[in-house]
DNA sequence: GTTTGGATTTGTAATGATTACTAATATTAA
DNA sequence: TTAATATTAGTAATCATTACAAATCCAAAC
C-alpha cells in the first residue's frame, strides 16, 4: 500500500468514483504513461499486474474517467482512440513516419476565431500531423544513401 | 452533359485522377452538400442516381481524393470519418446536442505555439465541441418549462 | 462473523465502420 | 475487334468498441 496508491484512491473517490484496484491502476498507468496510449496499449501492459484483467473493463474505466473529466480523448486518427492525463488545453503532433504523438504548447487565447460567436464552446482540439525531427533526420540520410548507390 | 460535369471532369484529370461517372458524382455531392457528410450520407444520397453503387466505391473514391489533396479528411468522433470539400485550413465547431458540424475562419498565424521546433507540419486541425447557438436556445426553453410545470 | 444487495469485473457476443479480395464490367489503345 | 488495363460491385474479413449476462467483490446491516 504505496502512498502514490492513497493518493490516486482519494483522487477518485473526491470526483465520486469508487476506487477499485483496476481503476486505480489504469489511472496510474495513464500517468507513468503520458504518451497518449491506446486502449491496447494500457490493457496489454497492465495484464502483467493483473492477469485477470479484461479488456471491457479497460474500455469501461476510460469511460468513466472521461465522463468525470480526468482524461482527454484524442481522435486523431479514424481507427485509435488515445487517452491524455493532461486536461488542459494542449497541441497534438501527430508524425506520419513513426507514429509518434507529442504535446506543443498553445496560446488557446491567442486563437482569432471568426464565427463562434454565440457558440458554448466545452472542449478545444487541436492536431497537427506532419514529421517529426528525428525522422526527418533519418529522411535526409535515406536520401543521401539513394543519391551515393 | 451539363457544363459542371465537363468541369469536374477536367478536375479530376488534372489530379492524374480518371474521370468515371462514379467518381464525378462523389464529388459533386461533395461541392453540393459542403456540410461535412459521412460515407454513409453520401452513399445513400447516391444510391438514388446511380442505383448499381457500392459502398466500397464510395470509400475507394474518397480515399483517392484524400491521396490527390482533393478532400480534407475529419476525425471529430472516433466512430464517423467526415469529409470536407473545403482543403483550406479551418476551424469545426460540433455541436454536442444536435451533432451539426460547422465551419469557423480561424488566422493560422496567429496560432502561437511553443514546441514545434524542428518539425515539419502538414495538416493543421483544429475541433471545437460545444453546443450551438439554436441548441442552446432550445435548452433555454426546456429550462423555462420545467420551472413552470 | 455472516448475510445481503448493489457495484464492479469478466468473458463472450454483437455491432458497425473500414478494408481486402475477386469476379464482373467498363475504358483505352493497338 | 481485340486485348490489356482500370474501375466497380459484391461479399468476406478485420478490428475497435459496445452490449449483455453471469460471476465476483465489497460495504453496510444484522
Ligand atoms: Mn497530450
Ligand atoms: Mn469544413
Ligand atoms: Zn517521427
Ligand atoms: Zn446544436
Amino acid at each position: 500500500m504505496y502512498p502514490l496508491f492513497k493518493k490516486l484512491s482519494t483522487a477518485l473517490a473526491s470526483k465520486n468514483i469508487r476506487p477499485s484496484f483496476q481503476r486505480i491502476k489504469v489511472l496510474e498507468y495513464l500517468i507513468e504513461n503520458p504518451c497518449h496510449p491506446t486502449v491496447e496499449q494500457i490493457f496489454t501492459d497492465l495484464q502483467s499486474i493483473i492477469p485477470t484483467l479484461s479488456k471491457t473493463t479497460v474500455y469501461n474505466t476510460l469511460n468513466i474517467f472521461h465522463k468525470a473529466g480526468l482524461v482527454r480523448v484524442l481522435n486523431i486518427e479514424d481507427n485509435e482512440t488515445r487517452y491524455d492525463i493532461i486536461t488542459e488545453t494542449h497541441g497534438h503532433f501527430k508524425c506520419e513516419e513513426c507514429g509518434t504523438i507529442s504535446n506543443f504548447n498553445i496560446d488557446i487565447d491567442s486563437i482569432e476565431t471568426d464565427g463562434l460567436s454565440g457558440f458554448k464552446v466545452n472542449d478545444r482540439n487541436i492536431y497537427f500531423k506532419g514529421v517529426c525531427p528525428k525522422c526527418l533526420l533519418n529522411i535526409k540520410h535515406i536520401d543521401r544513401k539513394e543519391h551515393i548507390s
